[in-house]
DNA sequence: AATGAATGAGGCTTCATTCAT
DNA sequence: TATGAATGAAGCCTCATTCAT
């Protein structure tokens, strides 16, 4: 079906294998059997076919957590089925996985040059209206909501990238797990 | 008096501003007031100027904590010193935690294919005799030396550069902080 | 039409004047009235373009010699025919003889390392099948074909080059005639 | 003793095995152990190390080829004895029969621009004495000693030159004999 | 006699991008 | 939609050569 979504799947591939700068256009439409030029024809250009592609690979991955999240009532029970589901689909996902390595800046959220903001802003909706119900319900401390979801998001997001670094799989799932636990403790009463 | 040391100073600035791909020889060259091609009679090629670059700032911080730690009688107290000197050290050089920050590859310790193996095990080194007189002087857990030390040597230096995505100073310091405490705590009997 | 060939064309004229590495890409390029870079649409790199250049020259020597050989019946004709023409396409076409004298490596037989050993095989498969039909029709002596072929091929070759270097004309060319006879009596029973 | 020959001897080498452009005046100062810029002590250029020592090899070669002749009384013996010593000396030095190889302008004796006339007359000289004696003696037919002379010189050259390029061995050695000996058939009376 | 340091010119190659068809 | 062909800009690297010491 849609031309442009196959592009960026295979675009995918090879950003996270070879990163952005040593992955050409010409790598892209190899791979789908076209030529360069005709590339030119669904994105504007090389940036613009990264960005794509990232914001799809983000998308997918916000939206598995999303609907995770919508599945459970219990507060606390969001907060873990969020942190789970994200590790599982990062785990199954590794190109996905390889960009964010290799490409830090996507969780650059300096309002000013944030490049995927909307999606990294709809992932953080998902936190923030976690911690939201949570004090609402008066099952959480009264923390600053803002600043808290930041600061989770962000050693969220850092953990979840570098525990694959090293990652002998049952030891990454096991401090994944405890780390998860000390968040939940830490906002519990 | 040196001027490699000089160029791979100016070089450190160019490459954590711009990258690598996007910092030419020229640039450096034009930096030091003079020419692309003299730069070649002190380094091999760009790859060589970038990792003898990155090495020497890498060498600079590991001395920084070595001095440190050496400082310090106790062990407790050389754990803590470690930590808080690597931390202040990157706080201070801005250039090295960009590289650090946009070349996550340059901790990948995987003996294969590490290009500053050197450096990064001289600096594992300090954590582990940390680690081992600890155990020997009964006040640590007896724990993997090998194992644990590669596991907190991985969790630190990952939160060291990240911590400086967000940062807003104080927010980072306190979580740091905690986040050595909580070291502390484990390893202590 | 064949614009790779056209191309090869210009370039054996520019490397026979100018030699291998004098002669730059752009020299090629300004000659088609094209740009540098699009040289490399058509040829890998510089080397390429040379080989195919070579390549190309050598094949059409080698054809208008194998066309003038299939047009003898007489074996002893053959054998004639096949050295005259050589000799006469040599003359013909100076920018292949000044390529030939420029790089001799271009006849080096030596299987490791001859780049263009399908057109060398191919020519001298032409002098080998005329010995064979000789020897086959009784009329040349029962000699070792594949040591004579080779024999035979390199002094030819070597001849032929070397002729021109001198080269006053009819010196060369009653030299030549010589050689050829003294050939054919050494061949003919 | 005289360092300008030392260097040369050195040098000799490697034009022979990598070629006149890719031997760098730094290969030279290495292999003789000194920096490139006191190669420039001893040589005006590049171009002028290169004929320097291609025209102390020539020397060399002229110089044995001479004592040799000087020898001998009878004039059909000098003009053998030429012969093999040439044969025997280029096969003893194979770094000058390389140099010959790949440079084969060396020969090219057009007075415009040989720019080894002096060596290569020297050589001519011997080859022609010997004729014009062998005339004198009456022993010669009276043929064009200048044309003869360069006529053989030519063909005994690049004979020499291009015998080694396939070379078994003895192969080469009959093939060298038997033309001598129709060279002597072809003078003599 | 010798060296370290510097330079300039030149050449190869890559690649994003455009354009006519 | 798709392609082949073309371009320009940019960057890396080599090397002969020079100069001050």
């Amino acid at each position: 079906m849609n031309k442009e979504q196959e592009i960026c799947n295979h675009a995918l591939g090879l950003f996270a294998h070879y990163g952005y700068r040593k992955t050409t256009i010409e790598d892209v439409a190899d791979a789908m059997g076209m030529t360069k030029s005709n590339i030119y024809f669904y994105f504007k250009n090389k940036q613009d076919l990264y960005e794509k592609t990232v914001a799809g690979a983000l998308s997918g991955w916000r939206d598995s957590v999303a609907e995770a999240v919508a599945a459970e009532q219990d507060v606390v029970e969001k907060f873990r089925v969020m942190a789970y589901r994200s590790f599982e689909y990062l785990r199954a996902h590794s190109d996905l996985r390889t960009i964010l390595e290799k490409d830090p800046g996507i969780f650059t959220l300096t309002p000013s040059e944030d490049r995927f903001r909307e999606v990294n802003m709809g992932a953080m909706e998902i936190l923030k209206s976690i911690i939201e119900q949570g004090i609402k319900e008066n099952r959480f401390h009264r923390v600053d909501v803002q600043h808290v979801t930041e600061f989770l998001f962000s050693v969220y997001i850092m953990f979840l990238i570098r525990a694959y670094v090293k990652s002998e799989g049952s030891t990454v799932a096991t401090m994944y797990e405890e780390g998860v636990e000390l968040a939940v403790r830490g906002l519990r009463k």
